[in-house]
RNA sequence: GGGCCCGUAGCUCAGCGGUAGAGCAGUGGACUUUUAAUCCAUUGGUCGUGGGUUCGAAUCCCACCGGGCCCA
């Protein structure tokens, strides 16, 4: 049942039903009107495809510049590129999943009604090609037409041919142009596609289970990290969305999984920056019966070995750098990299007096808020983290940034705890977990008191967590890494919402 | 949050105080091995939005909206 033309939905110009439709897509909807007139559809349902537009390019180099006259026809289908019209011949590229493959079509071949009716077809539509696989003069591998037919029928055209999508803006919010006009993009994503494979194959392979854990939680926790409210209307409670993954994840360790992983979603509700997105993939591991340095073992053998599946290389460029993934890894203590990379001291400096006093100094905006751990951390990430280029494990954090991980038996101000950094990007964090629930519930209270003090991004205390571990957890090793900022160090992108499809974006207004 | 930059045709961009432009795409025409096809002709714009300055604003000023980069 054909209904008559209406004007779709699109173009923001005609929106409100103003002004007269545009021309672009008056001529589409002509078009597409005629095909219906000579009883064809538009959209029909299905097509038989026998081969994708790499596998005809095989054939058709296969076949050479003059195939045997009848050695089997293909049905390729894709979404038409380029046309180039030459009177009675007429070239289009189509591309399919699998890549390019262009058609000729030609008038004394096709029969001049199908032929004529060809000059229906737009950039953007698709359609189905059957005929040979054949090269052509210059070489391109070819489908040489003797019938084709309509797949679907575009109202908009494609990205300009040439340049392509260049706007970030609408790259990130209509990535189906750019996926559409980008190789580039496309490949983003599938390296990115093929990297969680290559990890999940990885800890499978390693004997983990990987599992599912709530993303509205009750209390969250885990990061420091401020997060989302959302409201649940059938028990008419609020719930937050995760912050990250390894409370649940614990528990399951005391539950008797002695290797569990999740890869999944977290939400933080800060801003958004060449690092940041708010919401950002994480995959935490947690394995009982090792501790950081196994982890770290573990961690430098996964990144290379993903390196390697993924791009056949262990060496990569980021930021104007290269980097090599192959291990192991530069081992450094935090205090060791703050000496070396700032020459400040931290353990002289061992009140936030003297070591604001000293950031000062140097020059360092400080909140007068600020705690001696937070404005430790911000003297590593202004002097230590962009100086971590080549794969480097920075180890044994102060206990005020580290409220989940065990202490150094020699040293308690200290944790047995390691961040991954690669190309000045924290790629990977681990701790030796703290499996003392006196201890936990004290770290716990530390940190309530700091949120009592403003701070919005200390943990919050998790009782029915304390429950758990109370009733005993294994000596255990957690690892935690970003998704997102390993594709961009494997995809050589400088910002994260390169690697993002769909990116958070600020609402349009109108 | 602060500083700098950008927003012009569907896309990629030029124009920066004096009648809104180019290429691609579109439309009409020529061309049966082209590939950023070529050639001839041609349609298409509230110059992000709203104020202001000016005889005159895409252009200068202010505010707002959206985006980018740097800093926090």
């Amino acid at each position: 049942m054909s209904a008559p033309v209406e004007p779709p939905a699109g173009r923001r110009a005609n929106e409100g039903g103003e002004g007269p439709l545009d021309d672009l897509l008056a001529a589409r909807l002509a078009k597409l009107e005629q095909l219906r007139a000579r009883g064809i559809d538009p959209y029909p349902p299905r097509v038989r495809r026998t081969h994708t537009a790499a596998e005809a390019r095989e054939l058709a180099i296969a076949a050479g510049r003059e195939p045997a006259a009848d050695n089997g026809a293909v049905v390729v289908c894709g979404r038409v590129m380029a046309r180039r019209d030459m009177g009675r011949a007429t070239f289009v590229d189509l591309q399919d999943g699998s890549g390019r493959i262009q058609a000729l079509l030609r008038q004394n071949i096709l029969g001049p009604d199908a032929y004529e009716l060809f000059r229906l077809v737009d950039l953007g539509d698709f359609v189905a090609i059957e005929g040979q696989p054949m090269l052509t003069r210059t070489g391109e591998p070819t489908v040489e037409a003797r019938e084709w037919r309509m797949l679907c029928k575009a109202l908009h055209a494609p990205p300009e041919k040439y340049h392509g999508l260049a706007d970030p803006e609408l790259r990130q919010r209509r990535r189906y142009l750019d996926l559409m006009a980008n190789e580039e993009t496309r490949r983003t994503f599938r390296i990115r596609t093929e990297m969680v494979r290559a990890i999940r194959r990885f800890l499978d392979e390693r004997g983990f289970m990987e599992v599912e854990t709530p993303i509205l939680q009750e209390v969250t926790g885990g990061a420091a990290a401020k997060p989302f409210v959302t409201h649940y209307d059938a028990l008419d409670e609020d719930r937050y969305l995760r912050i990250s993954l390894e409370l649940y994840l614990k528990r399951l360790i005391v539950g008797g999984f002695d290797k569990v992983y999740e890869l999944g979603r977290n939400f933080r509700n800060e801003g958004l920056g060449w690092k940041y997105n708010p919401e950002f993939t994480m995959l935490e591991t947690y394995e009982a019966y090792t501790d950081y340095h196994g982890v770290a073992e573990m961690a430098e053998a996964l990144v290379s070995t993903v390196a390697s599946e993924v791009l056949g290389t262990r060496t990569i460029t980021f930021r104007g750098h290269e980097i090599s993934l192959e291990p192991p890894f530069q081992r450094m203590t935090m205090y060791e990299a703050l000496d070396r990379y700032a020459g400040i001291d931290a353990e002289r400096l061992s009140t936030a007096e003297a070591l604001r006093a000293e950031l000062e100094r140097r020059g360092l905006e400080t909140d007068p808020r600020w705690g001696w751990g937070k404005l430790l951390d911000e003297a590593m990430s202004a002097y230590v983290e962009p100086n971590l280029i080549q794969p480097t494990f920075l180890l044994d954090y102060p206990v005020e940034l580290s409220p989940l991980a065990k202490r150094k038996p020699d040293n308690p101000r200290l944790v047995e705890r390691f961040e991954l950094f690669i190309g000045g990007l924290e790629a990977g964090n681990a701790y030796t977990e703290l499996n003392d629930p006196i201890d936990q519930r004290r770290r716990f209270e530390e940190q309530l008191a700091m949120r009592a003090a403003g701070d919005e991004e200390a943990e919050m205390l998790d009782e029915d967590f304390l429950l758990a571990i109370e009733h005993g957890m294994p000596p255990t090793g957690g690892f935690g890494m970003g998704i997102d900022r390993l594709a961009m160090l494997f995809t050589g992108h400088a910002t994260i919402r390169e690697v993002i499809l769909f990116p958070q974006l600020r609402k349009v207004k109108s």
